[in-house]
DNA sequence: TGACATAGTATCGACTCGAAACTATCAGGT
DNA sequence: ACCTGATAGTTTCGAGTCGATACTATGTCA
């Protein structure tokens, strides 16, 4: 029994609460995390294989889990203009009431001073990074932190794209972060 | 988008990533963290209604759970001589080798320093005391933390079950831990 | 000897999950 | 324009989770 493994075992059991805290709204802990991720994500990342890939799942178990939230109404397809094979999903309001609700983890956080916090979230972000590194992962960050970003006075350019991002894009979740 | 909500899902990520290490051994998640909790727990706390109070699940879901894990012939049923209703588990030699085997995220701690991996040790066992007794969960400590321990100088003695504890036994999960 | 609590199991329906087969569409080369 | 192959999603399969409910067997207490 190592120190390593005590904190992996947290992990697990923190996770679990997480997840079970939107079961009250009918979502279990796949779905929450799906749900999660479309609000988060921008819209260049918000397909079934960005899903997929973003939860370490294939894109078949993903479709089941995004046609469970579709019928549940919370999310809406959003069909490609350019490519007819792609499909997009965005939270309907319905979902984003839903997602706001299921938080029970958070007043737990509350004990922690901001600093703790901070250095809390610093030392997951590092493992979670070598994890996903060493598995052949992508990282999933936030435009800002990405190297094809480029800062503007008013919010960014992203230099993958070759397009403007506006200040909320650039604190969205993208697959091309790297 | 708070920093809350961002700790939530790198816990989450990571505890994917962690519960998949096993699958290549042929366990789920569930079946991943039962074996890893009847490996700490010590003899009184190994009983399917204490494995399901410790992922706040139900004796029935746990009781399926169980029988794949013995199916596969990674535990073994003990039954009590006491109380002919009451049945306990412990891991086969094929279980602990198994288990020595699915440990995959453990590599990625070492990329914090001693230091940083105690502080996130006791933040997240900080939160986790704090949501499970807010859920009226038990926390399932170690002896050495309980309120029922006595230290001795080789092992200790439990005050609640009047019976001295090897130091070994000093060490591992209970259902009691208060 | 009840009445009731407790330990564990079985079954149901909705869902996850990986794997594999499948459809539709797109892109490159000839 | 045509064929080939890659890509995006969906469907289906079997094993398993999960909560809820109903069930059996055993223990406890009055």
């Amino acid at each position: 029994m190592t120190d390593t493994d005590l904190v992996r075992q947290l992990i697990s059991r923190l996770a679990r609460l997480d997840g079970d805290a939107g079961r009250s709204e009918g979502l279990n802990p796949a779905q929450s995390m799906a749900l999660e991720y479309l609000a988060r994500a921008n819209k260049f990342s918000r397909q079934p294989s960005h899903v997929a890939e973003y939860m370490g799942s294939t894109r078949g178990t993903i479709s089941q889990t995004l046609k469970a939230l579709r019928e549940k109404g919370l999310i809406a397809e959003v069909r490609s203009e350019t490519d007819r094979r792609s499909v997009s999903y965005e939270l309907t309001s319905r979902g984003r009431t839903i997602l706001a609700q299921s938080n029970a983890l958070n007043s737990a956080f509350n004990e922690l001073s901001a600093k703790e916090l901070s250095q809390l979230e610093r030392s997951l972000q590092v493992v979670l990074n070598t994890s996903l590194r060493s598995n052949g992962l992508k990282p999933f960050g936030v435009c800002k932190t990405c190297t094809h970003f480029a800062p503007r006075t008013e919010g960014g350019f992203c230099n993958l794209l070759s397009l403007p991002l506006e200040r909320s894009e650039t604190e969205k979740l993208c697959v091309e972060n790297a």
